[in-house]
DNA sequence: CCCAGATCGTCAGTATACTGTCAATCAACA
DNA sequence: TGTTGATTGACAGTATACTGACGATCTGGG
């Protein structure tokens, strides 16, 4: 039996390739949050941050990038829109002079209450061409697969490990 | 029986969700291609770009960008960075003054044989962590839901359409 | 207490990714 | 033929996303 040929160099190829596959499904997914939320102006990223900052008020800025999975550089800008928008206030730590705590404004709450639907809607659609089961299907191996790949990619800490001197865990 | 209450609002929703699972899994997916093709300095979107010139010499930017999935606006520094580093050449069309045309040069036909094996060991590391009948099942389902919700995003053209004027296709 | 190493937020630099706009050009119809 | 409408590539503007570096600050060992 002689020895498998080497792969054509083709573009379809690259349509059947798992990478191809998750960035145009990210492009898809993004699009159909955008276009459900667009009557509030927020991004993916900055509802992941408003959400996160919800659940753990006084999180500082690099905890909270290992929450979300979201660079700590880039996180800075993020903060700064959420800021300039009056969602997210910012306080200096009087036990550490480097660390700034965030906080939801009454504003930033509000929001939060009221995209959820749209939210909601959004992800729904992303897998409505799907069938019921298969569905399922999809987020248990998507659920799996980024969980044994969690160290894969440079996010500092697991959500879990971030969270152990915020007082919510451990 | 009440109805149920409102889903509460926290981060832990945020990880199931499927937009925030095809976002991490698109992180991790390039940062592993980058990893196994730092060697080449290439991006999963210019090594795209590569394979499709490859496939369809004398493509136009526009038709590129459908072809990959790749919006029009971004292409354009993509090209520019491929025709910096030698791998990609831009002709003006001679039936149409607006249209520039794409062909790889020598380096870019030779990179790209060299790339291949390392995207891929980036591929199958991508699904790695799951079973072989999960891999498949997962990538049937991602096939099945990007096709059908292809038109959520803005990419003008389905890839076939792009080809019928390139006699490629139809 | 002092200093080496770690951590925090920030910045510069590069590369996607999208919206919208523009001039140049082409195609097609009246 | 002349003009409207579409297309092409380019650009400006915004928002992720990553690497690497920096000063300010904290912490732990000696």
């Amino acid at each position: 039996m002689p020895s498998k040929p080497p792969a054509p160099i083709t573009i379809d190829a690259v349509y059947a390739a798992p990478g191809y596959l998750f960035r145009r499904m990210q492009q898809i997914a993004v699009s159909i949050f955008m276009e459900e939320c667009k009557a509030f102006d927020l991004t993916p990223v900055q509802y992941a941050a408003l959400i996160a900052i919800h659940t753990h008020p006084g999180i500082d800025a690099t905890r909270l990038s290992a929450v979300i999975a979201f660079d700590r550089s880039t996180l800075g800008s993020v903060i700064e829109r959420l800021q300039a928008k009056d969602y997210v206030e910012r306080k200096p730590a009087p036990e550490d002079k480097r660390i700034k705590l965030l906080y939801l404004t009454k504003s930033g709450a509000a929001i939060l209450r009221e995209i959820i639907p749209a939210v909601e809607r959004a992800q729904a659609r992303m897998l409505e061409p799907l069938k019921p089961a298969d569905r399922k299907t999809l987020m248990g191996l998507m659920s799996q697969l980024v969980d044994l790949n969690n160290e894969a990619s440079r996010v500092p800490l697991r959500a879990e490990d971030a969270l152990e001197h915020l007082g919510k865990a451990g």
